[in-house]
DNA sequence: TTTATTACCTTGTATCACAAAGTATACAAA
DNA sequence: TTTGTATACTTTGTGATACAAGGTAATAAA
């Protein structure tokens, strides 16, 4: 196997970590709905596509992480916007210790 | 759904997404055995389990990232010794900048 | 010979990202 | 009116894989 695949595997499981932070990250400053959540994420070269972000939204509305509402869009479907609950805010603050600690935890393994 | 559990599942994704990488750097550094990287690795709060780390070490060795060797031990069974290949330690970089990236992505996303 | 310690390995289950295909709305062009 | 295009949400099937749990085995001490 080509070691360029390897690290495209990698780097693929990397972002899975951290999409369910990004994703309350994004809603934490304002309201958005799906298709934009996943420009914005792509602009920001974290790649992701519909068939993982629509399941990964319900569940987190599922969680109490997020409510949503439907809004006529200027031209085509009405969209889903979704919005973060202060549940949802809280988790995002304990996902910002986590991912501090988990980059502190890689800083001292890399270095040492 | 209790918000810690949310969080800890979070947490265990994003560690996951770098557990490959942690264990390239463990190894970069010295050659080492199965039951003894789990221990470094739980030292540094990097939660794993035994049914995780073995097939994680035979697939980085079928993918051509580690060699092993049997050495005796000083009491109990043999151990099998780990070692990186070239190949391996050109994959290391490839996660260091790949880890980089996604460290300076969350960065933005946060900030912004 | 039984127990403890160390070590490696496998199996069954659940989760989840992704590819692909499907459904639906609005509007413009033919 | 029909067709094409853009936008948007949803579902299904597949494969990868982490984990829990249980299994195998070697060594030494009780």
């Amino acid at each position: 196997m080509d070691i360029m695949n390897n690290v495209e595997n990698v780097k693929t499981q990397m972002r899975r970590g951290v999409l369910e932070y990004c994703i309350l990250s994004i809603l934490s400053k304002k309201d958005s709905y799906a298709s934009s959540i996943l420009s914005e994420l792509k602009d920001a070269r974290m790649i992701v596509v519909e068939g993982t972000i629509y399941p990964l939204l319900i569940r987190q509305k599922n969680q109490g992480l997020l409510t949503y509402r439907w809004e006529e869009s200027p031209q085509g479907p009405p969209r889903k916007y979704y919005q973060i609950t202060d549940k949802g805010r809280r988790a995002l603050e304990e996902m910002d210790s986590a991912w501090q600690e988990i980059v502190e935890t890689i800083r001292l393994l890399r270095d040492k």
